[in-house]
DNA sequence: ACCCAATTCAAACAGTAGTTTGAATTTAAC
DNA sequence: GTTAAATTCAAACTACTGTTTGAATTGGGT
């Protein structure tokens, strides 16, 4: 059956995906996992790259309305939220990835983060070009949470916060591995979730400030 | 004369993997960058391994020390320092690299942002074998900045300052450019770690807390 | 001028990648 | 049961990778 082959290929690219990142995984890994003959792939995918892109759209397209209904029910209850409040609204909309699959929710932020590290911008150009207005929402919304910044710095943090998120989230399979050894904490991607609640709240509401022995080092033309 | 193409195959090196990462760079086209004939890599270095290991030590070898000379004097002076002091003393020996080579700082903190995302725990390894005491010096005195976080708990939150730097500093090409184009904000990397430094200490600062919605999602053993 | 080691060079090697091909097979509709 | 489309399959193709080879060249010491 087609539809079999094209999950079997789907399931078994992720897990790789997830585990090796997209530049090393190879297709004939993939079909060998899978159980399917090499070529399926381009026959049913066209080719690695549209293989990869539905390999992330079976996640967003779930999460991404999730967020923005989140985010929307938060403001309607707190038309004031604090940052904490809009980050945690994530919380939800990723566990309830395990329903897309079993493990749904560690697989997709492992993608996520290779797909930020490793695309050179087309995940997040991606991103922006389907889903833009949710992604405008959430932004807003945490501009209300923190509206002193102004919208460049505010750009700047929300980057920050992506980069903590996604590298934690690409390596969380090494640093759960780290955290058991030396520290005998048995991790889950649900607990590293919650733990960076508190950093990233902190550090995109911290105070901005100018630096102490520099002289402006940004400079703001116009 | 060899040591001149030894150095030219570096600085063509770093250039490119700085740029397109390792993975992405071949040595054909370091070779051609360089102006130098394709197996001189091999001759020189070895091997394309090794190649990414002296890029990286160039930078490292000045750095760590460094790094430790401003944390004994930033403790000498503030036996109970801030985090955000603890962080800042990073700051100094990064600008230092620009005297390593034109544009050191942003080349290495790039290098680095690759290496870390790419190495697959490689490099983490290398700097913890090479620099252990160094390393176990700087978080001595973040943990001396913030004690009420349990070593568990600090592990964690400097894992994600790892995090935040090295993908920002990975990406900064594109934010610089995005920056540019959407704000008119001409940026630097030296203008982007000072903006990285109360993000990061206040991340870093923050108060841990348990979750909401969630029991325990982080279980102790022993 | 000679020699020997260091270095450079063009070429080939072995391995892997994504993709394409065309025949074989399966599937579903009539 | 026949037919036609959809799918699977083994194999080959093209392109690119890091590495090795052995001859040519260079440079410094005597």
């Amino acid at each position: 059956m087609a539809m079999d082959t094209k999950t079997q290929i789907l399931n078994a690219a992720e897990q790789l995906f997830a585990e090796h990142g997209f530049g090393d995984t190879s297709l004939r890994a993939i079909t060998t996992e899978a159980k399917v003959n090499l070529a399926s792939v381009n026959y049913h995918f066209g080719s690695k790259k549209q293989l990869i892109q539905e390999v992330l759209q079976r996640y967003l397209k779930v999460f991404m309305p999730q967020v923005d209904q989140q985010v929307k029910a938060l403001l309607a209850e707190h038309p004031q939220p604090s940052v904490e409040q809009v980050f945690t609204s994530l919380v939800k909309p990723l566990l309830l990835l395990n329903q897309v699959r079993p493990d749904g929710t560690a697989l997709f932020v492992r993608l996520l983060g290779r797909g930020y590290s490793e695309s050179q911008g087309h995940l997040r150009k991606y991103i922006t070009f389907h889903y833009g207005q949710m992604l405008k929402n959430f932004v807003d919304a945490v501009h209300l949470a923190v509206p002193e910044l102004s919208k460049a710095e505010l750009f700047w943090r929300l980057h920050f916060a992506i980069g903590t998120f996604v590298f934690t989230m690409a390596s969380s399979k090494a640093l759960s591995e780290i955290a058991l050894a030396d520290y005998q904490q048995q991790v889950t991607v649900e607990g590293i979730i919650h733990r960076l609640m508190p950093y990233i709240s902190a550090g995109v509401g911290a105070k901005a400030h100018v630096s102490m022995n520099q002289s402006n080092p940004v400079l703001e033309i116009a």
